[in-house]
DNA sequence: GTATGCATTTCGTCA
DNA sequence: TGACGAAGTGCATAC
């Protein structure tokens, strides 16, 4: 880790500079070159991922990738030089992504509508996995489409699968289940015939007591 | 800029726990904090984008968001702590992105085709704007959907513009120009009629002694 | 302020 | 390894 007055330049799959000032450079373990400013967010502002190498000579480091692509760090001045040997992580544990959703709403499709029963989780066509392929009261065939938040791209997808499967299984019904929508997506929604949900994740981890909102 | 041993959870968006180990705690001016591990590339293992609040206690630095999520780092050991001044930091300058081939395409749209001529760049409709709009060697109209890498979303975008234009301009022809492309991209544009161009940006950038490959 | 589209997107998963 | 979809996406820009 070296906090140094420094510019750099990037080549690869696009051209950039950043005059001289004060950055910190930080190297890690496993070779990658992160361009830290103090300002910005987690994103540097210029960066190396591995496997790359590096090479120091007269104040100039180089870092070059596996594709050809190459940083260029020209070091002014270095104010702070520290390393550390930090060791493995171990992994995150994380909770609340659409994987999660759809094993919830899996288990408990009736929210979607009463008397609705699941036929497939990840029913598979030729375009891709359908999230969802659930039975209807009247045993009519509905796909359904899991996202955290709906957007147009969404209504897309699922547009693209209710094609597909509608030559196989004939007339089928689309669902875009999701905790929240873009009104754009709503709208392209109604325009298809696609009936959206608004799925309460909270509610759908807890007691099956909530209906969740119909529009 | 902190190294410790520490254990990380955040609640937030979706909630996540990282269990005790050393890492680089990184607190920006803006408020903002990283939590880095030794290797994974440019992403922090967690982080909090500005503006965001610490507030350190007994050795617990509780991380606090405008919407209400937080980051709780509770700290078993430190060991380094440094503090710089960076100052504020001048811009950088970019250059191949999308934008920029398309002021190149809007300069040289013969690449396209021989004969064709520019009517418009960012020809605006009211779902958006469309990149190009050209008139072919017969005077018809081409929409292009300009892309660095072309994907299946590019053909669904220019999908929607051809049908929104076509009630204005009548018939018109569409293009994805793109540096690279997906072979479901590919298929997809065939299916609906679009012709999909190769582009070389250096060629590009450079004399326009290159032909795009056309396929 | 909201919506829209790009990003050196990065990152995972699965065929 | 390549392709495809999600992201705590972040970020700039147009309406």
């Amino acid at each position: 880790m070296v906090i140094a007055r420094c510019s750099v330049d990037y080549a690869g799959r696009l051209t950039a500079h950043l005059p001289e000032a004060v950055r910190l450079l930080m190297v890690k373990a496993d070779g990658s070159v992160l361009v830290h400013s103090d300002t910005g967010g987690y994103k540097p502002l210029m960066w190396m991922t591995p496997p790359c190498s590096l090479l120091a000579i007269d104040g100039v480091w180089t870092v070059t990738n596996k594709g050809g692509e190459q940083l260029l760090i020209s070091i002014d001045e270095i104010l702070s030089d520290t390393a550390y040997e930090l060791g493995s992580d171990p992994g995150l544990v994380k909770d609340g992504v659409e994987k999660h959703l759809q094993e919830l709403l899996a288990d408990r499709c009736e929210v979607l509508g009463a008397g609705w029963t699941l036929v497939q989780r990840e029913y598979f066509t030729d375009i891709g996995p359908v999230d969802l392929l659930c039975k209807d009261e009247a045993g009519a065939h509905v796909l359904v489409e899991i996202k955290r938040h709906a957007e147009i791209d969404g209504v897309e997808q699922l547009t693209r699968y209710l094609q597909r499967v509608s030559t196989v299984l004939g007339d089928v019904k689309g669902v875009l289940a999701a905790q929240s929508f873009k009104p754009q997506a709503k709208v392209l929604a109604a325009d298809r015939g696609i009936a959206c949900v608004q799925l309460d994740y909270d509610a759908l981890r807890g007691i099956a007591s909530n209906t969740p909102t119909l529009f």
